[in-house]
This record gives C-alpha cells, structure tokens and sequence, in this order.
DNA sequence: TGTCGAGTTCGATGATTGTCGAAACCGAAG
DNA sequence: CTTCGGTTTCGACAATCATCGAACTCGACA
C-alpha cells in the first residue's frame, strides 16, 4: 500500500479535497467521515479538558501522571479518552522512562479551525 | 477599555469562563459540558455535511426539503439529527408556510473555531 | 370540512460509548 | 531475577446513540 493508513494529519485531508471553510461550501462525503471522528473525539467533557490540558501544557508535552490527579474518574479511563484523542490524530504519545508524555497536533487543531471559521 | 463587547453568543460563554484558545488555558469543567455538547454534534459524518450544508446555504438558510434528498438516510432520522445540532445552539429552525428553513449560528462557530487556533 | 404534503415525534432495536476493577505490560531499581 | 510504580489492555455492564417505520402535527388548499 502506498500509504501507511496513520490517523489523520492535513496532508490526507488535503488529498480529500477538504480545507475550505464549511461556511464557503459543503464538506465531501469521503471528508466527512475523518473529519467527524475528530470532532467526536472532542465531544465529551473529560477529552475536551484533557486536549486543553495538553494543548496549553509548558513546553508542548504533559505526563500521564499529571493529567490523571486531575479529574475524579479512574486511571483506566483517563487512558481511554487519550487512547481516542491519539486515534483521532489530534495528540501524539511518547513513553520516555516509566512515564508517557502527551503532546497536541497543532496542525489538525488549525484544520478543524478553519474549518469553522474562514478567518481562522 | 473595558470589554470588547462582541456577539451575544460569545459574550455568554464568556460568562462561562470560557473563550481563551485552548492552547492558552485550560477549559474550566463548568464549560467543558456545553463545548463539548457543540463538538459532539459536530462528530456525526451526517450532521457535519449537514451542518455544512446549512453554513454555506446561500442566503443563509436552506430549506430541510432541500436537505432530506441529498442523503441516503429516512426522512426521520435527518429530522434527528437537524434536532441535535439545533439543541447544540449551532443552528436554528423557522417554519414558513409549510417549509422548515434553518440557518447557522455564527458566533458559536467562530467560538468553537477561536477554541482551537489563537489565530481564529 | 376534508385531504394532501412537509416535517416532527414516538417506539423499538442493534450498535457504540463511558466507566470500572482486574489483569497485563513495561522500565527502573533493588 | 524479583519487585514496584506508572500506564495500558481486557472483560463486563449500564447508558447513550443512529436508524427505521408508523403515527402524529401543522399549514395550505380545494
């Protein structure tokens, strides 16, 4: 195969024919489908604090350890909304000792921007 | 100067605490639950082309009868998910004469986009 | 008044999701 | 090699969701 099928990053959305504003045109079938599951993946409260949490980290990166504290819900869970923000593409992991450090994917947080906004 | 005073919608979820991108700040939990609403209803292949459909409707709104056909879903469940995104506040409904006609909300896309990127 | 068409609501069903505890995994330190 | 702490995976369960057909509501019109 040509392409190794990774989660979503701009070039493939950029090979669907999707960047423009949705306010300038209708968003393609093909483009929905990719593009929903990052939305989805945002689309609850904890996921949405957690991106926050990691977007806005020092340094670009936050340990696991700092982001589990942080919420009343158990470990296994918190793991489980990271594992749906990396499938969506919109956080990379990095283990590094005992401990996995998260880390934002600016560019597809600028995509979903645009796409909601034509002044992004 | 005291406040930029910008679109209602806006200055609403200012109350909230929330309008910092989330590369800046963490999204307070008392917000989390209402964006995360929005972005949830964004997070269905059908309701995003849905939705695009409506923000790019020329004029601004788009009658449902124009919608309903263009998808290869029951007229039901179309009216479902017009229902969703109309509780998520990014959209609203008026009926004249026997059409329904709905229209984007753009604040809370600018919002939702400002959340994501600095720059929106 | 009665009928027709556009759209929504209702009720049901199969699929997906959020959550947890238990178990497994993986480096690091004895 | 064995233990230990951080993290993920597994298995289960209740709740939510997407979808459909049937029934209903609302205007228009004859």
């Amino acid at each position: 195969m040509s392409k190794p099928a990774r989660a979503l990053d701009v070039i493939d959305l950029n090979a669907d024919g999707c960047c423009a504003p949705m306010t300038q045109s209708r968003i393609p079938s093909e483009a929905a489908g990719t593009l929903a599951q990052a939305f989805k993946a945002l689309g609850d409260p904890i996921r949405l604090q957690l991106m926050s949490m990691i977007a806005s980290a020092p340094g670009g990166e936050i340990c696991v350890c700092d982001l589990t504290p942080a919420f009343e819900i158990s470990g296994p869970t918190i793991s489980h909304h990271l594992k749906v923000l990396k499938e969506s593409g919109l956080v990379t992991a990095e283990r590094r000792a005992s401990w996995v450090y998260y880390r934002a994917q600016p560019a597809l947080m600028r995509q979903l921007s645009g796409l909601l906004d034509p002044r992004a």
